[in-house]
DNA sequence: GTCTATACTGAGATAGAC
DNA sequence: GTCTATCTCAGTATAGAC
């Protein structure tokens, strides 16, 4: 694909016409058919043709519906994120009194939903360093999925007690947090990928307690100060950022 | 590519052969073309055809050299990192008795460097997701760069008094925060990216203030939590990680 | 070992007919 | 919405010159 050939991604991502029923149909039929040999074969070696022809059509019909390959990534990872929703909503621990609990319990199912796609995450990051592609993890395709993520670790942190500030900047720590493990989630070699289950336990372990320091004096120079950064970095709510500095 | 077809990059790589004086101009010739037609279009929009042409050679011959397109770009970070490596010998803050400023520099100059290729270091993070792939930057080809990197850190923390293992730890975790600064840099779109400059100087700030803390009882529990995760990570030089988690 | 010349394959993506 | 035909380009292959 070509620098600046992005209008039909764009496009395609804002259209907001209403699919047809049928669409909607062919659409998860071509996913489908992409997530069986994604996870038979890989990524990479799948090939549109073949998609096309598992999924009983043409190349054509399937580029009508997703603009590239990675774009059946992302919409799988949309599936990957309403599966992660709707656990959040019944989760047992919701009404558990410790943030930490509900912190542990966020991620831990996200990792849980993902855990047989490994390989396939990693085509999420392919963009990553590519501001202006809208398939980027900061980019605008992804929004959507990016707030939906937002207020499902809003919802996790609850009504805690704690100084208004923190409370603003932690959903979107939470979420850069969680990439990061997603990340990590993906180099994991160990066996059903323990050591990033380790890493959850320790990384919520530091952020419940560094949560609860929050308000201690003899941090607050560094607090004032890494709130201001925050406030640089347009991490906070009050001014949604579409990239990580756009 | 497909998957599984690395072996002849892998070659390329842990070829250890003297090169000619020849070889390497005619690389260098490549690596230079190669730049300027990046930097005039963009990575994406070059093809390898027409590299090898305004190198003046065959594509055979550019093949020859670099087995893609992403690893000339790992090429030209080499450089870079050679560069900075120059820069922070000669550092007239090096004898700066304050960790900070020389931390400061030591990003600050980072950035210096990579100023005009921005768009390039795109291509740097493009298989980040993908652990197999020795143009990973965590992966096998790009191991001598980052070895390179981390003992810049190493230099530029010096012998300041610090408890044993956070000196241990803290190059691996600068590496990372140098990482997430590059792609912050990368998204920036302010003037001459003043926004990351500032970013700098605040994690510079952070860090320093961290670092002081570190011996402070208040925060035993937390530091311990944190190391155990660290090696958990395998980021402390006794066990050198390939991949964030191999 | 370093390169040229040329042909070929595979696959992502597109155009335009229907 | 769907299909067929086509384009582009990364990458491979091969044979040979020096």
């Amino acid at each position: 694909m070509t620098v600046g050939s992005y209008a039909h991604i764009i496009l395609n991502v804002f259209n907001t016409e209403k699919p047809t029923a049928k669409a909607e149909q062919t659409r998860a039929t071509i996913l489908n058919a992409a997530l069986q040999i994604f996870r038979s074969r890989g990524f990479d070696a799948a090939t549109m043709r073949e998609i096309a022809d598992s999924a009983g059509m043409a190349l054509g019909a399937a580029y009508y519906y997703f603009p590239s390959k990675e774009a059946i990534v992302i919409a799988y990872y949309q599936q990957v994120q309403d599966e992660h929703n709707r656990i959040m909503a019944s989760d047992p621990s919701a009404a558990a009194p410790d943030f930490k609990d509900r912190l542990k319990f966020a991620l831990q199912s996200k990792l849980d939903i993902l855990q047989n796609d490994r390989l396939l995450l990693g085509a999420l990051f392919r963009f990553v360093g590519e501001p202006s592609h809208p398939l980027s993890v900061f980019g605008s395709a992804t929004s959507p999925i990016r707030q939906q993520s937002l207020s499902t670790f809003d919802r996790a942190i609850g009504d805690q007690k704690l100084p208004a500030e923190t409370r603003a900047a932690l959903p979107s720590a939470l979420w850069a947090l969680h990439l990061a493990i997603l990340l990590f989630f993906i180099y994991d070699q160990t066996p059903n990928q323990q050591r990033t289950r380790r890493l959850v336990e320790g990384a919520v372990e530091i952020v419940s307690r560094l949560v609860k320091l929050a308000s201690n004096p003899l941090l607050k120079p560094i607090r004032g100060k890494l709130f201001s950064l925050i406030r640089e970095l347009d991490l906070l709510p009050a001014q949604p950022a579409e990239g990580a500095a756009q």
